[in-house]
DNA sequence: GATAGCACCATTTTT
DNA sequence: TGGTGCTATC
């Protein structure tokens, strides 16, 4: 597998510098390799260096990669490299943005500037906080939209609403939409069109036509409650169609005023978070395009004169138009696999790649209207293929290209032609095919995928290579080449096997049944922690705690072993054991979560990686926050709403099988693979989540699912008659799940199993591959392979380095009866009212503290700004940065001053505030470096300013 | 034997 | 939410 020299399609490649490519890059193709030789190539050019060239890659690691295999090939070592554009849209679009992008606000009519501190959210569980602020703020401000918000039943799904908007480039402006972007939002009539008699076409029976798709899907029209206004269901329904003029009428729908809610949200929420300074990625992204959009001199600045982007299938509208903006020519080279593409809930589009011709044309004639910001010429675009498969054998690579026309659905009928001709067939370069491909079930899954692990590991049936030796170079005959490859199998070993699956849940439960047997197993990727045993348990505690609430015991009970009558019998009479009662009131003691939590976990006798990574988690950022119960329940429960993972470091040794899902196995190999889990309804996975009542789908534009009507003079909100019946007439698409399975195939080398339970889905059935029902024997391996240490979790590193709250570095002692039993709602309905009272909205004081407030905030001079986001980077390894809030922010052209309420009556904390407050400090220091700077604590209940004199950073 | 209609079931992926 | 599988009906 040693490859000095690259084959005929790369050298191609690697040699054509100049010009736009569209590089077919199939799965094990050799594509890093390739790209970093073509970088090298051209860095070979006379007067090219590094920042000529953009390499734009998916993640962070793969940039890396990247960087350190161009410093193998080229004269330029990784530190030279170091600051060369080679990153990910999102790392390199923030330095641009950050550099020269402080005024781009103003373009979309917005006063804030972008900052330098910027705090760019990852956080999603964050960012749903911070949305739901808004959210409630923008409800209140706007009395016009009362009806819109009756119909919505979550406020916080036009937060994902606006994210889907920004990645498909439509982004808002204050009068209206920034640059027509907002054209989106009608949808593309003669494209429905077009798909609507598709889906209206009968079917065919075996007498005859039978009703089409579209009428089937309405067939329970007369049962469901729409408004008044909706068309009955003989309007609709015909025989063997439905009806295509209220079809049409729904789809000019008039939603004028969807539009303008849309995109007041959107706008007020742009404004909303600069003004909090921080950005979400997507947002980010879009401020970026703004500022290459509006600012020639920066564009032209920045400009590369080649650009590659590499997964070129995952990336969004919005990176394909900043891919344009950010060349000076047409020296574009775009590298991805339509078949890979699996991303598209992230909003990215797989279109940009399988119909790039036309996507770059549309793009340019958007970007050029007005102003001509494209100057080259985009038409002559040459496709180069890689075809030669450096991975897996013939055998598999057939599998691969049929997971691409399996039926997901035992109706689906599939256009295997037009498939056929979008695929550029892939050759395998091995040449011993020893593949072994089987497909078991049995009802015990997990136990099934064990039983076959065991049977594999050691067995020469299903050989790997093992040996590097010996090598096969290019004068050797085939034979030669086969006879050699043959020496270097042998025997596999458990590291030699992955399993893929499509849900985490069931990796968990895999996971879970490998450890009873002590079969070695590692999972590398994210779970959901507080999906946990543990952390059920511990929510049902706290809940216990805090109300005696039903739904607690009732889990407390059923943990304890109680039968559901018995249980049921005993939440009636409420008689709970006594132990019971004594450990809730042990723990109504506790004063910190943290606390709270180990006790629970120390009374249960939890102490492996699920416990410990929750412990962590909740004495992390949260800890001090977090003081009174119902908190740390809304945090739980919140946490769980938003499916928030944590990454799991697993280490039961060396030699030991990987777990992962489909997405984290994306762009790695393994010599055995298994596609486990499926699953009927798990893979193909179906059932949309839930999602908001404002959806934005293509062809059909914005739509509202339901909507709130009282013309019967009955206030109601109704299921939307339109929006079911446009949904009704599209097909449903399962090509990202036949991806999926693509994916998985492509990753094997040798051999490769598919399992399913009692209940398997159409692409373990249709497959080609014959399935065989066995019965598992698991034998455990020794009990000293079992370790509750087998795995442990870790806390999530964002790139490496770690966020804590200012809280953190002060001592817990300060929360300590601060308050007198004011507690913490008191302090918060304080800075509230402070910051309300600043960004001059309609309140009034309540009680003195705030009338004290009210009374500072009227007699400060300069520019005030309320609840200011600091972030302070310390430069530790790993890398820290402290995280707070800055309650106040007074500014003048000398000088700023920074003032934090407290509600204290005592004074005893002021030393730890003093650490809290030199952190602010250290932060505006930075961004006002001309200017005096005080620290100042305001004790609202004396009405009493203390200055503070900073604290040094120590490094 | 074939079709239409209804009740039922189980519920993601992550830079 | 939408596919599956059972049942009534022709």
């Amino acid at each position: 597998m040693t490859r000095i020299s690259p084959n005929p399609d790369q050298q191609k490649l690697i040699n054509s510098t100049d010009g736009i490519y569209l590089v077919n890059a199939g799965a094990g193709t050799g594509k890093t390799f390739t790209i970093t030789h073509r970088y090298a190539n051209i860095l070979e050019q006379p007067g090219i260096e590094p920042d000529d060239i953009l390499l734009v890659t998916f993640t962070r690691n793969a940039a890396e990669e990247m960087a350190d295999r161009i410093a193998q090939q080229s004269p330029y070592d990784p530190v030279q490299l170091q600051d060369a554009p080679i990153s990910t849209f999102h790392g390199y679009c923030y330095q641009l943005l950050r550099r020269y992008g402080h005024e781009t606000p103003s373009d979309l009519g917005i006063n804030d500037q972008i900052p330098q501190s910027l705090d760019l959210i990852e956080d999603e569980l964050r960012e749903r906080t911070l949305f739901k602020t808004f959210a409630s703020r923008f409800e209140d401000q706007h009395p016009e939209y009362e009806q819109l918000f009756a119909a919505i039943d979550t406020p916080s799904s036009l937060r994902s609403l606006v994210a889907e908007l920004a990645a498909k480039g439509v982004i808002p402006h204050r009068d209206g939409w920034y640059r027509e972007t907002g054209a989106a939002l009608d949808g593309n009539r003669d494209e429905f069109m077009e798909l609507f008699e598709r889906q209206n076409q009968p079917n065919d029976g075996a007498n005859g036509p039978i009703q089409s798709d579209a009428r089937s899907s309405v067939s329970g029209w007369e049962n469901t409650e729409y408004a008044p206004d909706a068309p009955t269901a003989d309007e609709i329904v015909g025989y063997p169609q439905v009806h295509a003029d209220p079809v049409e009428q729904a789809f000019d729908e008039d939603r004028e005023e969807l539009f303008e809610f849309v995109h007041d949200v959107y706008f007020e929420y742009l404004q909303h978070t600069l003004e909090r300074n921080y950005l979400t990625q997507g947002l980010m992204l879009a401020f970026a395009f703004v500022m290459l959009c509006e600012n020639p001199g920066v564009r032209k600045g920045v400009q590369h004169q080649y650009v590659m982007v590499d997964e070129f299938q995952d990336t969004n509208e919005l990176q394909f138009k900043l891919t344009l903006l950010l060349s000076e020519r047409d020296n574009i080279c775009v590298v991805g696999d339509w078949k890979q593409s699996i991303y598209g809930f992230q909003y990215t589009t797989v279109e940009n790649i399988q119909r790039f011709d036309e996507r770059i044309a549309r793009y340019k004639a958007e970007l050029n209207r007005g102003e001509d910001r494209i100057t080259y010429p985009v038409d002559d675009i040459e496709e180069i293929p890689l075809q030669l498969n450096y991975r897996s054998t013939e055998s598999i690579l057939s599998l691969a290209t049929e997971t691409l026309t399996v039926p997901a659905t035992s109706s689906e009928s599939i256009d295997e032609d037009a498939i056929e001709k979008e695929l550029t067939p892939l050759k395998a370069t091995n040449h011993v095919d020893n593949s072994r491909t089987e497909a078991v079930t049995h009802e015990d899954e997990p136990e099934v995928i064990l039983d076959r692990i065991q049977h594999v590991v050691d067995n020469e049936t299903y050989s790997v290579e093992v040996r590097d030796e010996p090598k096969t170079t290019d004068e050797m005959s085939s034979s030669e080449k086969a006879a050699a490859e043959r020496e270097r199998l042998g025997k596999p070993s458990y590291d030699d096997i992955a399993v893929f699956t499509r849900t985490r849940s069931f990796a968990r439960e895999l996971l879970e049944t490998a450890q009873e047997y002590g079969i070695p197993i590692a999972y590398e990727g994210g779970i959901e922690l507080f999906d946990t045993d543990q952390a059920k348990l511990l929510l049902a505690w706290l809940r216990i705690c805090e109300a005696n609430e039903k739904r607690g015991w009732a889990a407390v009970l059923e943990d304890a072993g109680y039968t559901l009558p018995r249980a049921k019998e005993t939440l009636k009479t409420d008689a709970y054991p006594e132990s019971m009662i004594a450990f809730r009131d042990e723990l109504r003691e506790c004063e910190t979560l943290g606390g709270f939590a180990r006790t629970v976990f120390d009374e249960y006798g939890y102490d492996g990686a699920y416990a410990n990574g929750l412990l962590r988690e909740l004495t992390g950022m949260y800890d001090a926050t977090l003081s009174t119960w119902s908190e740390a329940i809304a945090y739980i429960e919140s946490t769980l709403e938003a499916g928030s993972t944590v990454e799991i470091d697993s280490s039961p040794g060396d030699d030991s099988v990987t777990l992962q899902t489909i997405h984290g196995a994306k762009g790695l190999e393994y010599p055995i693979v298994f596609c486990a889990n499926m699953n009927r309804r798990a893979f193909p996975h179906y059932g949309k989540p839930s999602s908001g009542t404002i959806q934005y789908q293509e062809p059909i534009g914005l739509r509202q699912r339901s909507v709130y009507d009282d013309s019967n003079g009955r206030p109601y909100v109704y299921k939307h008659w339109s929006y079911d019946l446009l949904t009704g007439c599209l097909p449903s698409d399962y090509d990202e799940e036949r991806r999926l399975f693509y994916v998985a195939v492509t990753r094997a080398k040798r051999h490769l199993f598919f399992t399913a339970g009692d209940n398997p889905s159409p692409f373990f059935t249709e497959l080609s591959v014959d399935s065989t029902e066995i019965d598992p024997s698991v034998t455990a391996r020794e009990l000293e392979e079992v370790d509750d240490e087998a795995f442990s979790v870790t806390v999530p590193e964002r790139s490496r380095s770690r966020r804590l709250s200012v809280h953190e570095i002060m001592d817990d002692s300060i929360y300590d009866d601060v308050d007198e039993g004011r507690g913490t709602e008191f302090g918060d309905r304080l800075h509230q009212f402070a910051e309300d009272y600043v960004r001059r909205k309609d309140v009034s004081p309540v009680g003195s503290d705030q009338e004290h407030v009210k009374t500072l905030l009227d007699s400060l001079d300069g520019t005030l700004k309320p609840e200011i986001t600091a972030i302070l980077p310390l430069d530790l390894e790993p890398q820290i940065t402290l995280v707070g809030i800055i309650d106040l922010l007074v500014t003048t052209p000398e000088q700023v001053q920074i003032i934090d309420y407290k509600t204290d009556r005592g004074r005893h904390a002021e030393s730890e505030y003093r650490k809290q407050l030199s952190v602010y400090y250290h932060v505006v220091a930075n961004e006002y470096p001309n200017r005096d700077i005080s620290i100042q604590i305001f004790y609202t209940a004396d009405d009493e300013t203390v200055e503070l004199s900073p604290l040094t950073i120590t490094r």
